[in-house]
DNA sequence: CATGAATGAGTCTTCATTCAT
DNA sequence: GATGAATGAAGACTCATTCAT
């Protein structure tokens, strides 16, 4: 199930999910190296043999969840359909299991505390909706992306922030105004 | 200038302000309280006899944030003409001086950082646009508001990661979109 | 009523009176000048004004202290009949009023706590007791008031520190031991 | 020849031992983790890697000097004689090794300076007392337990501070009032 | 591969004390 | 006499990291 499983021991992928767990929870500099070795049940120097220091250990974290998302966002970046790449887009943010939250809070929270390390971009995603925007003959398709592209970060932070409007009415509302249904 | 001019002296106020500054740009827990002492020119004991500890500093600073950002939002939620509140919270985040940009970076920074200590809260400017949009008609008030409020954080979000799009054209797309331009 | 009355001001005696309860509660390093302050309802600064700093205020409560156990022995020190003497002697751990009790507290913390602050002494009523045991025709006065001396510190230690023992009987028990009931 | 040889590493007794030492000079608030740290020859750090916190340390030590002072009373509360009992209860305080002494010595430092971490009891002493009495027909073995307690305390409290009497005179007094010899 | 003892620099916090007002 | 702002040194404790085993 785990993306790690191919050269990596055991331990290995428990530091990993650790320090994922961790890092989500509270964050990468109120994370010590310490709770993560006790938490993955793990030797504090083991981590540092796998990856080297803590900033390595946030590097293979963020390059996994860096995957994961794009895995998540497949299903839209691989769309033909324009119309279906708008709807999947728009419906995202409200049919998360609890893995994919977690990824997208790891996303958010280093966005804001590690502004330097953050690979995890949203590019592809962007170019798929520019493309979708002009087979659907829209006047400015990258502003037109752009704004989903803001609107779907939006939504996305006050889920995982925990705002608690009625999610499902406001899906409808989101596709009702761009015609979707 | 400041807020605290009041009843704080003069080093009270340079904590604030280095305190302000150091978690704008490093965060929470990557500031040190010495670091914040050196900064502010100060004792580093003197931080704790007027802020108890460093929890009570960023209170502080959240307090004070809160009612910058909320005097800085006064232009849009004490305006009674639907179109002018429109108007003005879509050209927010395009007219941002340095000094609003540290507010809602600290803004963005904490919310992530430290998600139990952040009563700044957007619910205002919420109600004021849904009476806006009662006001002109619209079919789901509520809605429309969160959609706005959506986009607004993601803009500001994007503009303070330093996403380097072109900001003027956008602001225009926007409101034509809206029907205000 | 208190001893500080002469030339003392009232805040003055609330410092000592502060210092002597909690230094009596907490013991002399585990009490901090900030706490006597605090709870002397007193600026910190004026503890040094008036006691120069914490070790001169530690000797002017362990000085008032001395005086009020040295006028609580008075009944027995200033007593002609050895009997009386004896009795008054194996009486006095039983007959404690809370503010004796406070004072023998602080005389047994500080006594191991700073073993070489500590001038009060039982000197006097050593000799109190040999000239009774002498009168009384024993054959060893010295030992003898040696040994009331060891009994009386260890039933008020044992009673401080809250052993809950039949005291009533431990007192009829001990003055029958001595002939004196 | 310690106790703490089982699982210990050389660094953990050497921390122990020191503040044993320090402890027993100084007291529990007068001695900084710092020093222990030096006079141990050892990082600071290591202190709470082993003992988690400063109280927890002395915990150890506590429980330590407990089981030495145990072992020390030994010989009395394992004798069946009760003429052997009481001899040696009396002998005690006047046969210290500098070992029994620090020992001794800690146990009064700390009853009075944490008077709640004090698990050090007389408790089996006490009933071994009891038992002796009571063979030897006292009409009120208790309380002749608690008074040789006291005395016991007493004295061993009076040459812990350095009150220079002849001690062994006193101690053959002593012999004598009890008919032992 | 894995452990856990060990470290030194750093973190937050408290302390006794000073001093201008 | 009295305050309260201010300090520098020291306090307990945590951290990321190293290394012998």
């Amino acid at each position: 199930m785990s993306v790690h499983s191919l050269n990596m021991t055991l331990k290995q992928t428990k530091i990993l999910e650790a320090a994922l767990e961790l890092f989500t929870s509270e964050g990468y500099h109120a994370t010590s190296t310490y709770k993560i070795a006790k938490y993955a049940g793990v030797s504090e120097g083991l981590i540092f043999r796998h990856f080297h220091n803590k900033e390595g250990l946030a590097k293979a974290i963020i390059k996994d969840t860096s995957i994961k998302i794009n895995k998540h966002l497949d299903s839209i970046t691989k769309e033909d359909d324009p119309k279906l790449v708008l709807i999947e887009t728009l419906n995202l943010p409200f049919n998360l299991n609890s893995s994919e939250i977690q990824n997208w809070n790891l996303f958010f929270k280093l966005k804001w505390e590690l502004p330097d390390n953050n690979p995890i971009t949203m590019e592809l995603i962007k170019k798929t909706l520019i493309k979708a925007f002009t087979k659907l003959r829209y006047k400015h398709p990258e502003h037109e992306a752009n704004l989903v592209l803001n609107i779907l970060e939006g939504i996305l932070s006050s889920i995982l922030q925990g705002q608690d409007e009625d999610q499902n009415a406001f899906n409808t509302f989101l596709l009702n105004k761009y015609g979707l249904i």
